[in-house]
DNA sequence: CGAGTTTACGAAATCGTGTTCGTTAAGAGG
DNA sequence: CCTCTTAACGAACACGATTTCGTAAACTCG
């Protein structure tokens, strides 16, 4: 491994002088910076990260917190999306990433005790439980942290509007006749409470009565309980005409009853999803769903977080929400 | 942040003795290590990595270089169940990921300038251009590496059995009575080229020749160009009877393309996919699919690069095949 | 020309840990 | 009681970089 030693020896100037010159130090000549930097090209020299975060305490390593309770983890598809975006975007300003588990070594500890051992800058945090202890306590501490679809006081975050979204998709299904619409929605979260919301909202608005039958629970993401639901509510005495689900993927339940049934979409039956992930613009026909702008989501997260960590002072906590946007597809039928 | 020094302080011994009793060291009396244990936990005490890692070299971290051309990244399930697979398995023998990107701070430089910048002890390679002249650069230096579904001479590789699979979907068309079966592929690769052998091996097997027509070139993931492809199928004079797909994603668009004409699956035609990802298992009716086993392949990969990492003597390139099967579906009709 | 300022550089300390090699004191053995 | 071994610990250096502060030479300017 080539040090900057090395390139001190080879150049007839001190370590220190070096590492002025690679820096881009204002009191280097200009000919001692251009004969540093090209023997460092020649001896193909590296920076040590670990060496320069010991002196600097900067990592340039930004951690990410992932864990759902269905451990599908990165294989779900919304927040690989985000996961992504937050990828792209750290990169781009010259962070790299670093899951956060809860081992060091082999040994288990705390999300916040992995953080100080790898030194990272800034978390972001993103579908875990945020009434875990551990996850407070990372949050509560003085390593900076950005939450997606959660807000903390202390804390900034990035926010799906799922209150808009929901009450965009009812609304859209008013605006084509329909008044007997069910909402099948997710385990009880933050997010979901947000979305019965606006779906109850935008019945309000038109005057509409909600029936508690036409409320259904089932859990995110998982077909096999949404499938029931579905089935439940087709089998109401008077079964509505439109039912919202809680996520596009979760909703191949739902079709896959409906059309046992010998139902049609959008014939018999309007439906849409939530998400907008690529899952619902390839179904024939195309899934009516509200799209998140999952890119935005995982770029303004990880804005914000380097702002806080570059500007510790004047960093108070924000709380963005990121507009999604109608994908009108093709499962809502005019009445 | 609390070090060595503040708890060698507190018990009155020297850093030397308390390094060596968290690290287990014989030299020292069951009392001290006793001592020094409990006041490492009182004080909260957290190592440090990059301290830790400038003195052994070792940073028990692995990389993983993920990209793929059409950007889809971290959004591809079958990649995106590798990585959780990688990770897992990763974080249980006590090694943290970072992703190798393209970049030091917002410089640009290569992946294994990246690997050593970052310390990683070794590299997962997947779903990249293996190509790539970056890649090979990585391939061939002193970082250990292994290699998923791609094999170099050198490093380790663990590879999906695309041929087996392809020759087993293949029979089971067959079996089911199919002769004509088209085989609509991904773009060029070693990966599509064992497909294609394996295909054109169950044909031969039963004594069948295969039709250049009933060949064609799509591109993995790509619902468009899968569409166009099974239009083509459609049109021949003598179309088949049954498709093979490049993978469960892109058979969406053949879907849509069959279905628009009217067409029942499997009542008028038979399909399936590869890879076996949960769209697959939701579809209806259910696709018959190849599932390859994601989980098996991200962890023997890892263990394989650790066992390369902590026994640099004895590794010699090991090239493991994952075996996958047969995920039945209901899309392929008793002819 | 002499005093003050600027320019360009280096010595040395430091970040937190691991590891080698002594060193001291206690115990063993005759 | 004397020598030898063993147990338990610490001093000190090293890892690769950053940064403060000092300093010698060169330059400025009245």
């Amino acid at each position: 491994m080539v040090t900057i030693k090395d390139i001190s020896k080879k150049c007839g100037v001190s370590p220190a002088t070096v590492s002025k010159a690679l820096n881009g130090y204002e009191d280097i000549s200009p000919e001692t910076v251009e004969l540093v930097l090209q023997t460092a090209k020649e001896l193909n020299y590296t920076p040590n990260a670990a060496a320069r975060l010991l002196k600097t305490n900067r990592s340039h390593n930004i951690g990410v917190l992932f864990i759902d309770d269905s451990m599908s983890g990165l294989t779900h598809e919304y927040f690989s999306h985000i996961l992504n975006s937050v990828k792209e975007e750290a990169e781009a300003n010259g962070y790299d990433i670093t899951f956060i588990s809860n081992n060091i070594g082999k040994e288990k500890t705390s999300f916040l005790q992995h953080c100080r051992y790898r030194n990272c800058d800034g978390v972001v945090i993103a579908n875990v439980d945020f009434q875990n202890k551990e996850v407070l306590e990372l949050v509560k501490s003085e390593v900076p942290v950005v939450t997606i679809d959660y807000s903390f006081n202390n804390a900034s975050s990035v926010n799906s509007d799922n209150l808009e979204g929901s009450y965009a998709l009812t609304s859209y299904m008013l605006d084509h006749g329909h008044t007997k619409i069910a909402f099948i929605h997710g385990e009880h979260t933050l997010v979901t409470q947000k979305r019965i919301s606006g779906y109850k909202a935008a019945m309000r608005d038109r005057g509409l009565e909600v029936p508690p039958e036409y409320i259904a629970e089932a859990i995110y993401h998982d077909v096999a309980s949404v499938r029931k639901e579905t089935a439940a509510m087709l089998d109401l005495p008077d079964p509505p005409t439109a039912i919202l689900y809680p996520d596009d993927y979760a909703f191949m339940g739902g079709q896959a009853e409906i059309l046992e049934r010998g139902l049609n979409i959008p014939g018999d039956i309007s439906v849409c999803g939530y998400d907008g992930v690529n899952l619902a613009k390839i179904l024939d026909p195309k899934l009516t769903t509200w799209e998140q702008d999952t890119d935005a989501l995982g770029r303004i997260a990880v804005n914000k977080l380097i702002d806080r960590i570059e500007n510790p002072q004047t960093a108070i906590p924000e709380y963005v929400t990121i507009k999604g946007k109608l994908f009108e597809g093709e499962t809502v039928k005019q009445l």
